[in-house]
DNA sequence: ATAGGGTTAG
């Protein structure tokens, strides 16, 4: 009998014991750390061993607490353990099994539980399906995810709402179809279903990444004047679009704007500008960024700390990249494989391949493991520093460990291999890599015929060159400058200055390079008439003749007629040097 | 205040 009464005490919803957990629950909500997840997996525990069990509510509070930090694994162990319990699913905690199975790339078994809820009884609702097509965006099927899409409002399965329309939207934009997610925006619109904030910053992150930014600018404004609020996410998306094409003055303006409006920026927003102007070389600007932010009462993260040291790196100033890492360290942030990855390629780039080796040594030690751009850089510190054979063996190991290299790493590999004299291996192992759709890249057929012509084989090249262009491959103007070196090596220099007319028709600009190669090679032939078409045509778009050039031009005047042509402009660079100085 | 959607480094 006092079991019983004890018994129903637990049950009650304003007992010690629920209000206890919801306590706990809602402190979890609110707190942060890598704490979070471990302290909600005892609450679990706790609520779980109590007889009877608390509502199912506070057990899905915590699950749904897991899954927002993405340990989604881990809240599937949780369900299938209320399951063995005797809780029995309802079709909030369905969805969530559902949700999770589609985070780890099982959409397919979502389905299948999509089918155990019919033939339970309990009819799916908008979650389900939404999550079901966010599912299949997740795994790029956006066709399928928009005929579901089509097939629930054609049968009247569902009225959608907000997060559907949403899910739809940012599919179409994960697929470049951004028009057409711009479309079905306009269509919700002339609907029951009101967008609102979250479909518009889809829409305007997509346009951002098409290049379109003033477009985003534009759906910004609309959006502004229908009266939907921007929050921090849309102006994160604009910032970045900004930043990402060097307008960090109105990326700037930006910040202040949304300020202005009371949206708080986020260290993420801050981050976004800290790397803006760390990639551009400006990191003096870059640290003022992260004074603002600091000021703001925002802690740097990792990703801070990260950008500035890549920044510094890229400068070539590894001293202030180093205590940047030491800052970062004592203020008890852990540096990750990103961050080491900007100091390896910094010791790397200054040829200092042993520091660079320790590192990435050290690093291990510590438990992190090298990736792909750690390989990468590493692969090219060794053949900069005239070690192919080390660098060989690390790219074998890299492969052995499990890693795909990417296109930046055959580009280095394959640079580094020409450099140290390997032509003929790294045309061999260009052979046997054959039809891999990785090594369809433009840039890496140019290393290759350039290879080919330090190695004296414009033929090969010519082979290459045809190869490329039956793959569709769109040259570059290194490309076209490498070709033009073949022709020269050749014997054919016409064909070189063919291509050189070619090239601009093909829409892609000589630049001084090209300039430089044909008018020293005409120079040697002693084609002065040709020569100096080319050169007057090369300083009338902004080009000077590199050393070599000169060199070769001043050789030549003795042998040029008094009132050449060429004689002019020979003494119009020189006059011109010597006013300068 | 039980489920589902948007931004995020080298």
């Amino acid at each position: 009998m006092k079991y019983t009464i004890i018994q129903l005490r637990c049950y009650s919803t304003a007992s010690p014991l629920t209000s206890h957990f919801n306590q706990r629950i809602l402190h979890l909500k609110n707190g942060s750390g890598p704490t979070k997840v471990n302290d909600a997996l005892q609450l679990f525990d706790e609520m779980l061993k109590r007889q009877p069990p608390p509502n199912i509510i506070q057990f899905t509070q915590l699950i749904s607490l897991i899954v927002k930090e993405k340990q989604y694994s881990t809240a599937l162990i949780l369900l299938n353990q209320m399951k063995l319990m005797g809780i029995p699913a309802n079709i909030y905690t369905m969805n969530i099994y559902i949700n999770c199975h589609c985070r780890l790339n099982q959409v397919a078994y979502g389905f299948a539980l999509l089918a155990n809820i019919f033939k339970q009884g309990h009819p799916p609702n908008l979650a389900t399906y939404s999550t079901l097509i966010h599912g299949l965006v997740l795994v790029d099927r956006v066709f399928e995810a928009v005929e579901l899409f089509k097939k629930l409002l054609r049968d009247k399965l569902c009225d959608p709402d907000q997060v559907m329309y949403g899910t739809v939207i940012n599919g179409l934009c994960k697929v470049g179809q951004t028009s057409k997610a711009l479309e079905l925006l306009t269509f919700m619109e002339s609907g029951s279903c009101k967008s609102c904030v979250e479909q518009y910053s889809v829409v305007i992150d997509s346009l951002c990444k098409d290049k379109m930014v003033d477009h985003a600018l534009e759906l910004f404004a609309k959006m502004t004047e229908k009266g939907v609020l921007a929050d921090v996410i849309t102006y994160n998306s604009l910032i970045h679009g900004l930043c990402n094409f060097g307008r960090e003055t109105e990326a700037a303006k930006m910040l202040r704007d949304m300020e202005e409006e009371g949206v708080s920026p986020g260290v993420d927003t801050f981050n976004i500008l800290v790397n803006s102007f760390c990639k551009k070389g400006s990191v003096k600007d870059a640290e003022l960024a992260v004074q603002a932010m600091v000021r703001r009462g925002l802690n740097p993260d990792v990703i801070t700390y990260s950008a500035l040291i890549d920044g510094y790196c890229l400068r070539g100033e590894i001293d202030e990249a180093e205590k940047v890492l030491d800052g970062m360290v004592e203020k008890e942030l852990v540096p990750n494989i990103i961050t080491y990855n900007s100091l390896i390629n910094g010791y790397c780039k200054k040829k200092r391949i042993g520091k660079a080796m320790r590192l990435f040594q050290e690093i291990q030690d510590k438990g992190l493991i090298p990736d792909v751009v750690t390989y990468s850089s590493m692969l090219q510190g060794l053949y900069d520093s005239g070690n192919p054979a080390a660098a060989r063996e690390l790219f074998d190991k890299m492969q052995a460990k499990g890693l795909a290299p990417d296109i930046c790493t055959y580009r280095i590999l394959f640079h580094g291999m020409c450099n140290n004299s390997q032509y003929t291996d790294a045309l061999a192992l260009f052979q046997s890599l054959g039809g891999k759709e990785l090594v369809k890249d433009i840039v890496l057929y140019t290393i290759l015929i350039d290879g080919c012509t330090k190695c004296g084989k414009p033929n090969l090249a010519l082979d290459l060159y045809d190869e490329l262009l039956l793959k569709g491959l769109e040259p570059t103007v290194r490309t076209y400058n490498a070709m033009i070196r073949v022709y020269c090596q050749e014997g054919s220099l016409g064909k070189g200055t063919e291509l050189l007319r070619k090239m601009e028709e093909n829409g892609c600009l000589p630049d001084s390079f090209t300039y430089n190669v044909i008018v020293r090679e005409l120079l040697k032939k002693n084609e002065h008439r040709e020569a100096e078409i080319f050169l007057e045509e090369m300083i009338n778009r902004g080009f000077m003749p590199d050393h070599a050039t000169f060199e070769n031009l001043l050789v030549r005047i003795p042998n040029v007629g008094k009132d050449s042509h060429l004689r002019t402009i020979i003494q119009k660079l020189t006059n011109g040097g010597r006013k300068d100085t």
